[in-house]
DNA sequence: GAGTGGTCTAGACCACTAG
DNA sequence: TAGTGGTCTAGACCACTCC
C-alpha cells in the first residue's frame, strides 16, 4: 500500500496562498483578500482559512493587522530588517550604515556557486562587492552573488541609488522577497586585502559569514560571503 | 484612563499552564492533563485550551503527540539538542563529543555576573571550565557560571557522571529546563592559555561565544563564555 | 474500544480601523 | 457604520496510540 499522505484542508489552502505569493499575484506590501472572501472562494469555513494564514504569518510571509487586513510581508518594516542584520554595536544605539559599492560585474557561475544557487554551471551571475561602515569606520566587507536570470536589469547605479538596501531593491523592483537565510560563521585571519579595506592589521581576527538566502518555496536566490570586524560589534544569535 | 490591557481567555489559560511548568507541577518529560480535562478544570472550551497549548508548543515548552498526549519538552530528544549546539563539522557526519572537566569551583558573583544572572553581588555561584573535543581533537573551551542557590548540590563528580550533558543534568536533577538562550559572537585571537589547550598557535583566530540561558518566565540561570576553533567546524545560524 | 490530539464547521460576539 | 481580523463556543468527525 502506498502511504495515503493525508493532507488537511488548511494545508491545501496554505499551498494555494503560497502559489499566489510565489506567482506574484499579491506583491510585497499589498493586502491579500479578506478571510471571508478567501473562505468563499475556496469553499471552506473562515476558521480553515484562518489556520492557513496563521502558519504563513508564523513564517513571516504574511502580516496581520487587525481591522485593516492581511498583508504580504516586506523588508521595509524596521522589525524585519533586524532579523537579517545580526551585527550590533557593543554599546550605544544602532547607527545608520554607510554602504560603498566597490565592484559590480557579471560573470559565469562556478561549479560551486551553481550548486548553491541551483543553476547550471556557466550560467550568468551578478557579483557585487561592497564595504559597509558604521559611524564612519569600516566594519564589513562582502561579496554578493545573484542569479543573472532573475535579476536581469540590475545595474551598479540602481544599487547605489537604493543606498545599498538590497533586499528592499529586490522586492520593489523584482518582486523577489528574501524569506529566510542560512548563515555559516567562522573566525578567520584578515588577509592583506581585507586588512587594508577594513583598516586593521593583517592577521587580525575577523568573523567570516557565508549566507545563502531563499525566497518562497525554499528557492535559493542569493549567496553572500563577507568578513566582519567585531572589535566594536558583536553578532547576535538567538537559540530557542 | 488607564489602558484596559485586554487579555484574551486563552492567554490567561496559557499563563496558568506556565505557572504549573515553572512551579514544577509537571516535570520535563511528563504528560500534562488532556485538553478535555484542562477545559473542564478551567471552565472553558477545548478550543480555548488548544490555542493556549498551541502557543506553548510553538515556543518549544510543550510537545504534542497525537494519540498519546501533551508532554513537557525536554533536552533528552535529539532534535532539541541541536537547537543549542550550533557547531557543525565542515564535512561528514556529526561525531560524539568528548567532554573533559578542567576546573570546578564555587565563587562569589562579580558585579557583572550578578547583573547578568539577576543575583546580588557576592552571592554564591558555581563555575566550571571544560574542554570539548570531536573525534579526538579539541575544538571548544568554555566556562559555565551557575547560580549556586538554584543548583545547590552540584558536584564535579555529578557533572562527570552525566558525561557533561549539562542541560540534561539540570532538568533531571533540578527540574530546571533551559528554554531559550541569547548568544553574542566575536572573532578573537587565541591567547597563550587557549592556544595551548586547543592545540593551535597563539594568535590563531577563534570564535568567541557568550551565552545567557533562560528558563521559564525569562529567568536567566546560566552564563557561558567560550572559544571555538573553527578550522574544521562552522557555527550555524538561521535567519527567519 | 477508549482515550488522546487534529481537523472542520457554523455562528455569535469583541476589538480595531477607516470613512 | 461597515469591514476587517480576533476570540470563544459547541459539536461532529478523523487520525493515531495503546490495551
Amino acid at each position: 500500500m502506498a502511504s495515503p499522505t493525508f493532507s488537511p484542508l488548511y494545508r491545501q489552502i496554505k499551498d494555494l496562498l503560497l502559489e499566489g505569493l510565489r506567482g506574484g499575484e499579491w506583491r510585497p506590501g499589498e493586502a491579500i483578500p479578506s478571510e471571508l472572501e478567501l473562505a468563499g472562494r475556496f469553499r471552506v469555513s473562515q476558521g480553515t482559512v484562518r489556520k492557513a494564514i496563521d502558519e504563513l504569518a508564523a513564517e513571516n510571509l504574511l502580516v496581520r493587522r487587525q481591522g485593516k487586513g492581511t498583508f504580504v510581508a516586506t523588508h521595509g518594516e524596521p522589525q524585519v530588517r533586524f532579523r537579517f542584520l545580526r551585527l550590533t554595536p557593543d554599546s550605544g544605539e544602532a547607527v545608520a550604515a554607510q554602504r560603498e559599492l566597490l565592484d559590480f560585474r557579471r560573470a559565469r557561475a562556478s561549479a560551486e556557486l551553481a550548486r548553491l544557487l541551483e543553476l547550471k554551471p556557466g550560467e550568468q551571475v551578478i557579483m557585487l562587492k561592497r564595504r559597509i561602515a558604521f559611524d564612519g569606520s569600516p566594519v564589513l566587507l562582502e561579496e554578493v552573488w545573484l542569479p543573472g536570470n532573475r535579476f536581469k536589469g540590475v545595474t551598479a547605479a540602481a544599487v547605489t541609488e537604493h543606498q545599498g538596501a538590497l533586499y528592499n531593491l529586490f522586492e520593489t523592483e523584482y518582486g523577489t522577497r528574501m524569506v529566510r537565510a542560512e548563515e555559516r560563521l567562522k573566525a578567520v585571519s584578515a588577509d592583506a586585502g581585507a586588512a587594508e579595506l577594513l583598516g586593521v592589521e593583517p592577521g587580525h581576527a575577523l568573523l567570516q559569514v557565508e549566507r545563502l538566502s531563499f525566497t518562497y518555496g525554499d528557492t535559493p536566490v542569493e549567496w553572500r560571503k563577507g568578513v566582519y570586524n567585531t572589535d566594536r560589534h558583536y553578532y547576535r544569535s538567538e537559540l530557542g
